[in-house]
DNA sequence: TATTACTTAATAATCTTTATAAATAGTGTA
DNA sequence: TACACTATTTATAAAGATTATTAAGTAATA
């Protein structure tokens, strides 16, 4: 399952001519096995027992090869800090007002709204992004208590 | 026109119990009359000549006061500034993946996205937000020559 | 092996935003 | 008007995220 989505991105990065170190396939492994769309500094952390010598920089640096390949999308949100995603089938996340929590949400994309956005507009476009914003089941029942 | 909207800004404030300051009713009239959505910065910079000694911290301010009571929106994107929206009317955005520009962009507000997000996810939601990317005709045009 | 290019680590620097504290100015009231 | 109270501004420091720099290490290749 996620086995094979690791093989595919790790001959990616081969055929894109990027060396695969201990530290980027940790990276890389860890995004793929995380469903919470972790920021830098969780992953660093997340890998500070493997790697004690780590540079935060080096989880950067790889976040910028696998974003710059495609393996990986970055989210900004409002809070402070971008999170990656590497599912990079098509879909939309919802998101939790209250506690944070993404869950990804899968939707036929909106072609159409693409397509009247090049008319109206005059761009080239290329993608679009969604999220929609609400309070999850979790938080509903703590404000319910 | 957008007179108006002015009016109505400011009422609305004075019913929010918030002072009208000079400076504050600068920043309001900037982002009301800026189309491009603008960052803290750029406003700053655009009303230093008004006010040389307004601090930065005042422009942050301000904008979290329009903010709470809701007379503008922050949009978070990548580019690690967020921008302000005076537009408080439903509508989306098309982005340039090039110059970073910015077009408001109408379209019937998606509303089976949200039902559907709600069955899927149990989430209780709110509204969402979609943002097109793309090149603009400006970006267009330089990369071919 | 020698050379080259890529990658990491450590650190400094930058940039955006928030926090703090003192000074200022507006508002209401006696 | 004068006083007190509160909101606001300013100046500055601080925090947090990200990028830049540079030296050292590592893999690839001829």
């Amino acid at each position: 399952m996620s086995e094979e989505r690791m093989q595919k991105a790790l001959a990616t990065l081969k055929s894109s001519g990027v060396r695969i170190t201990p530290q980027r396939h940790a990276v890389l492994e860890y995004l793929m096995h995380s469903m919470n769309h972790p920021t830098a500094d969780e992953i660093y952390k997340a890998l500070e027992g493997k790697f004690p010598n780590m540079s935060v920089a080096t989880v950067y640096n790889n976040l910028r090869v696998f974003l710059d390949i495609g393996l990986v999308r970055e989210l900004t949100y409002g809070d402070s800090s971008s999170r990656f995603d590497c599912n990079t089938t098509e879909h939309y996340h919802v998101i939790c007002n209250s506690c944070g929590k993404i869950v990804d949400f899968h939707y036929p994309a909106l072609d159409e709204v693409e397509q009247l956005a090049e008319q109206v507009t005059g761009f080239n476009v290329s993608h679009h992004r969604m999220e929609v914003y609400g309070t999850c089941t979790d938080c509903q029942e703590n404000k319910s208590h």
